[in-house]
DNA sequence: TATAATATATAACAAGTGTTATATAATACA
DNA sequence: TGTATTATATAACACTTGTTATATATTATA
């Protein structure tokens, strides 16, 4: 019916993709993504109606990115699962890392609401949770949340020690479960 | 010499931190000033030699409104005014926050640098961390900056339940401090 | 092979940007 | 009072942006 397909939508989000990650997504442009495709931006409007159907396009691929690291990292326990693979992302892709927390989007809410359940249920099947209320577990989870959230932070944007590797990370983000646990753990004794 | 001036270096500054406030750094522009103040673009350019320049004394003004902060939250004990002054800046001006936090910027760095050493300085005044060695007191002094961060992200974020409160912020502040403080004694103990 | 369909390139448009040249008018001082 | 100074407004410039109209060329099929 017409010439051969050279740009699909896959390149196009490619191309847009690594944009995203080294200048930001707001400095997107189409004109910038055609020029990393060698194309004109006639193939674009042709895969996507505007810029906002694209951006879309790009921040699916996004999730699904931080989606895989999270496969891949999966060890069972996906407490430390997570947290490694929030590491990750935040390292390897620390501008998109960066730009979503800027963005306040409802992906971090929507991530959240979708995966704290199923912590909570990892939660009360862990035999080191062991004899602790709902309501305790919440706020146990809670204050790694934010504290994984900080670390997160602080890898995207360069602020930890040069020479901190991810088993560093993992090791500070385990340490302070514990000491999260360990303090609930007394404070819960203590109350008897 | 000639006509009053209707226009000063402040106002400018003040009209670009709402913009900033509100719609982000990104998203200032010289005319968007000039309509906040009813004004054109003239009066702009007779202060400030180009957007770089005011974009560096809104910088300045945006570090002088944390360091207000911190003053009027000052009540002797560093560890919490530092707590409660950024809490308080990642909520009323979250979108400055995120946007700090987005850039990557030499701010963040060298506010932790200046602040760092007087901390320390502080943790080893404080009975409560007393017979802790200094290197004990970093890793304490990290693992509550890191959950500080978090915390701050997430109150700009509005990633917190809607009925937490400034002073809920605080205690799940000093409670993460509290546990960190009390699993380091007894990691400190079991060892000798 | 001729034709219809269509993927692509080019160029233009309108809107918005930073910046500057020019004009205007208000003030202080001789 | 007249004049030099200068704060301000207006308008234009060059550039970038998203988007679209048009032209071109390539492919499958009749």
């Amino acid at each position: 019916m017409g010439p051969k397909i050279k740009f699909t939508k896959e390149q196009i989000i490619d191309a847009a993709f690594e944009i995203a990650n080294t200048e930001g997504i707001d400095n997107i442009t189409m004109r910038k993504i055609a020029e990393k495709m060698g194309s004109s931006v006639a193939p674009i409007y042709l895969n996507f109606k505007d810029v906002n159907e694209l951006i879309e396009a790009l921040m699916d691929r996004i999730v699904g990115v931080s989606q895989q690291l999270l496969i891949e990292e999966s060890t069972g326990n996906p407490f430390d699962d997570i947290g490694r693979a929030s590491l990750r992302f935040a390292r390897e892709y620390s501008v998109l890392f960066r730009n979503l927390v800027m963005k306040n989007n409802s992906y971090m809410k929507g991530y959240n609401e979708q995966m704290l359940p199923v912590l909570i249920q990892e939660m009360k099947n862990d035999p080191e949770l062991e004899g602790f209320t709902v309501d305790e577990l919440n706020t146990i989870l809670l204050k790694m949340r934010i504290f994984q959230l900080g670390l997160s932070v602080m890898v995207a944007n360069g602020l930890l020690p040069e020479d901190y590797k991810n088993q560093d990370l993992m090791d500070i983000l385990s340490s302070t479960a514990d000491d999260v646990i360990l303090s609930a753990r007394i404070r819960k004794s203590q109350l008897k």
